[in-house]
DNA sequence: GCCAACGTTGGC
DNA sequence: GCCAACGTTGGC
């Protein structure tokens, strides 16, 4: 089992859009990046924990605990022209983009990125180095735990 | 295969 | 809105 890190623009979809769907589960489409596409679909299997992340708004920082629910498919946005992650490269035959399901496991307290980066113990995580842009990244089992014992 | 130009991410 | 960092594209 493998512990992961996951980014959502709550304009796009927040903790609440999420607790708020049906079976409170969603497509992780629209992920146009090969080394996030590759941990989804190489190395997610159900089951594995995930923080729920808000990033690129007001207050960035972990809002809540989820879980992979489906493993990776073809995400069915890039075979359809109307949508913005259109990519014309693609093919049934051939799909380029992959995205698990994702499921609510809880709402949390915000953790928040500025916190985060005040715990010596998170000093190498992905997230908080200099020029990190990767929306989905590996958490280390060793900061997983730590982490859960801030919520 | 190099690399300049361009587009995107995401904190601030 | 700014801009640093980084990934992708495409001409050569």
């Amino acid at each position: 089992m493998r512990y992961w890190l996951m980014k959502s623009e709550p304009s796009d979809v927040s903790i609440d859009d999420l607790a708020a769907m049906p079976g409170q589960s969603v497509a992780w489409y629209g992920v146009r990046n090969y080394q996030a596409r590759n941990f989804m679909r190489d190395q997610m299997r159900v089951g594995d924990p995930v923080f729920f992340y808000h990033s690129n708004c007001e207050e960035p920082g972990i809002a809540g605990l989820a879980a992979v629910c489906k493993l990776a498919y073809p995400d069915a946005t890039q075979f359809d022209p109307a949508h913005k992650y259109y990519d014309p490269k693609a093919t049934f035959e051939s799909p380029r983009w992959f995205n698990v399901d994702v499921k609510l496991v809880r709402k949390t307290r915000l953790v928040s990125l500025k916190e985060l980066r005040g715990h010596p113990e998170l000093a190498h995580m992905r997230i908080l180095q200099k020029g990190n842009r990767l929306s989905i990244t590996p958490v280390d089992p060793a900061e997983w735990k730590f982490i859960t014992t801030l919520l």
